[in-house]
DNA sequence: CTAATACCTGCATAATTATGTAGTTTAGCC
DNA sequence: GGCTAAACTACATAATTATGCAGGTATTAG
């Protein structure tokens, strides 16, 4: 990681909050703070002016929420890392600031120095996040990586007609898209049926799904 | 979080290091040694007996990886959790490992209060993690959490019927499974192709998929 | 009570798909 | 050079699907 200072902004409505986060990241070497807001209503002219590498957001503020401002971050500054500061630990604000492109998130009754380790974690691009968030992530990650079939083996032709049919597309249309003939579709087709043991075209679709073919 | 003390267990093969984790753990007030095994060769019956909140387990043990142990451990007691020890960042292992049941692992070169650390996120539900793995993690939790299409409404038998077509059934199998005739799966499948502009089962299919509608 | 909704059934026809058989071309391998 | 795998084309038939039309029941909201 470059050993450059970590430069951070901070947007907070409670005066008392934000300025002592400030003096935080003020007092510490390895950090430089950029600037504090008391709301987000032009974060992207801010952002784009002064770039941070790091920005603490309160997750409830008035005007612009926490998480509609990491969208509008995302969206025009996508290496900037978004922290969320939250009260309550609540599941569901912190999965959509996930998903709006939050990094991560802390508590703001958590440690100073685990704001610190946060800010850190977040800008060399680790994922600082309460436990029950972060197992949440891990379920559904392994969900994705359930196992794999990997006993048929499909010729890259085949493979490009059965991602077409995944993609909803009628023999026509295979035809069309790979300028080959519809009887050759066919004859595609016939031979992934076979490879995968199916006979029809939605069973085949979903065997490519489950196990991961394409 | 309980305030009893944390439990570890300990796989490692190289003497110097299992000794110097042992320790570690064992001159913490908050950590509990349960033992250090130089293998994982009969890990289901010490895990059995001695049941520990957190093992340390190296990722590269000779007999019986420290993949092979997680599941292991994982299937026999889902609730211990198993963090992995690595020398390298290898993104691979780590993956497999997580996949396998691992909350978190730790490069072996980490300072010890970082392991420290790493052990009481475990204890609690926490996934501590390399910020490369973090980062893959996060993104792929994204991906799953996309925009998802509610302007259609279906009704609860149009689902439960394009749920059917998603897993392949064919008009015959779902008009059985519903115990409908297949005239009335026709009629079904007739509105949902209106609902969703689509004109075929696998369009349909690719849509509730992409769309989320099931 | 009436309208609206979801659910159900039947019939008919055109289009598409499933499956078999059969042969050509092309690129890489021994 | 001959062999093999992958890709391609063609024709034929049975089965399934797509779509329209017509109408029945049951539950619920106004």
């Amino acid at each position: 990681m470059k050993k450059n200072v970590i430069r951070v902004s901070i947007y907070e409505d409670n005066k008392a909050l934000r300025e002592s986060l400030s003096k935080l990241v003020e007092t510490l070497p390895e950090f430089e703070l950029c600037k504090a807001y008391p709301n987000a209503l032009n974060i992207k002219e801010e952002t784009g002016k002064l770039i941070p590498d790091v920005i603490l957001m309160d997750i409830g503020m008035p005007g612009l929420s926490g998480i509609e401002a990491v969208k509008i971050v995302k969206d025009n500054f996508p290496d900037v890392k978004v922290i969320m500061q939250t009260v309550f630990d609540d599941d569901d604000k912190v999965f959509r600031s996930i998903c709006a492109g939050a990094v991560g998130y802390m508590l703001k009754k958590s440690a100073p120095s685990d704001l610190i380790d946060a800010i850190k974690q977040a800008a060399c691009g680790g994922a600082p996040m309460t436990p029950s968030i972060a197992s949440k992530v891990l379920h559904l990650f392994r969900q994705q990586h359930i196992p794999v079939n990997n006993e048929v083996e499909l010729s890259v032709r085949e493979k490009e007609i059965l991602t077409s049919l995944t993609n909803g597309f009628s023999y026509k249309m295979i035809a069309e898209k790979c300028c080959i003939s519809i009887d050759t579709v066919r004859f595609h087709i016939k031979n992934i049926y076979e490879k995968l043991h199916v006979h029809s075209m939605t069973e085949a679709v979903s065997k490519a799904l489950k196990d991961r073919l394409i």
